[in-house]
DNA sequence: CGAGTTGTTGACCTACTTCAATTCTCGTGG
DNA sequence: CCACGAGAATTGAAGTAGGTCAACAACTCG
């Protein structure tokens, strides 16, 4: 994996998979970067929209508050990753808040100049066009999800998302450290409920924890428990 | 509302919207027009994409298949929208299925020529981009919807959703006629619990029903329903 | 060493789903 | 024209998943 330290020094950025060397020399005396610390927010829900936002590295939690002491995470954003694209569309603000779940480095676009860009350059805005279908596309699936499935196997499929979205280290553990309140708030249940059904997996030998970091030892099982063929 | 015959026959049609003069009279010999009957598909959830669909009259619903007999209606369209956009994405299939539930005309324009419409003209991406933007902002929305509120704040959500999005006649019914069942299935509830809700609503005097056909009597105690402070 | 926060568990309770039974509607054929 | 059956509408009763609450343990920090 080559690195590209044209746009935003970050292997494998959105910016750098278009291969649009031209914009991406225009925007290096655009962008500013920004370190965010962890557990801080880079935008809140509510709050207007000024610009969009690449991760460079990092971990960031796209969430929506519900009912004051609940929230539910929309998705997880990792270094490559567009952040705050849906202030593009007609609301001018930002439908949910963006918070670091681990140490992160993003780098900022002022919309005006981002919006200019997309309108001249046609390839960009279809490569952020697939994004969005994308992106879309993964909502809808998990719009079924929490409809349909129990909370037992939307956990499953959590894990499941999380092992495809951050990879696995060496040692087998998932890539990325959550809290059990984020894990629960992902999922789409309480805390307590979470709790018992990582028990009930850890006890059949489905997952394993160490501390804050996941590993899956039976996805198949998983699979199954996601399919309702585990009763 | 002046009519716009140049691309599709409809009143203010999406195409319509973009302004875009040539691109209007060069897909004129592109586009095949389809009538659907009234319970028929358009396409269903994992037919390959071969092209996109602009609706021209009727309503369809995009909805995906959960445990063999149960569904969620994940939208409606209606004239002037677009719909298979999301085989833009990198999935080269449909993840959902399309069925009119009242007679329907469709426009269809086959997926290679949209697409490299797409990469020559950048204001109808930028559009489209748009569009995706504000479907993933309802998409979210309404996950959100479903992870924390009750049955009956999400039927009266429901309601207000579809009053908004199709309006109402003179006599203050809602321009749409649905199913009981597609009623539930878009409210992500079950058939019998939607009546028990509906019945409450009516003696509430909140809503009425003729028929297929609903009418909307006290909006602010169907929002007050949705924010929960009706108990 | 106590006070406060964060993890862990158990018991209860309610909002739904599911199932079953009954009635209603309407098309079809005798 | 009526009887009949199939499918939808309607209602009630039962069972349960999972949210809430409250108690307790364990770990942190002054």
């Amino acid at each position: 994996m080559k690195e590209c330290r044209d746009c935003c020094d970050v292997q494998s950025c959105f910016l750098c998979r278009l291969s649009l060397d031209d914009w991406r020399l225009a925007i290096k005396s655009h962008k500013k970067n920004f370190s965010i610390k962890k557990g801080h927010s880079i935008f809140k829900e509510g709050d207007p929209v000024t610009g969009i936002y690449f991760v460079y590295s990092g971990t960031i939690k796209a969430h929506k508050r519900w009912d004051n002491e609940k929230e539910l995470i929309i998705r997880f954003s990792k270094a490559g990753d567009v952040l705050g694209h849906l202030g593009l569309g007609a609301e001018p603000r930002y439908p949910v808040s963006a918070t670091a779940v681990e140490p992160s480095v993003v780098c900022y676009i002022d919309l005006s100049f981002f919006e200019s860009s997309l309108k001249v350059n046609a390839a960009l805005t279809y490569k952020l066009m697939q994004v969005f279908a994308d992106e879309l596309h993964d909502s809808r699936k998990s719009m079924l999800n929490f409809v349909h499935m129990s909370v037992k196997a939307r956990i499953a499929q959590a894990f499941i998302a999380l092992k495809s979205q951050f990879g696995t280290a060496d040692d087998g553990y998932i890539k990325v450290e959550l809290s059990r309140q984020d894990l629960s708030s992902f999922s789409g249940t309480s805390y307590e409920t979470l709790f018992k059904v990582i028990n009930e997996f850890t006890q059949d030998g489905l997952v394993e924890f160490s501390g804050r970091k996941i590993k899956l030892l039976d996805e198949a099982m998983l699979s199954k428990v996601i399919s309702g063929d585990s009763l």
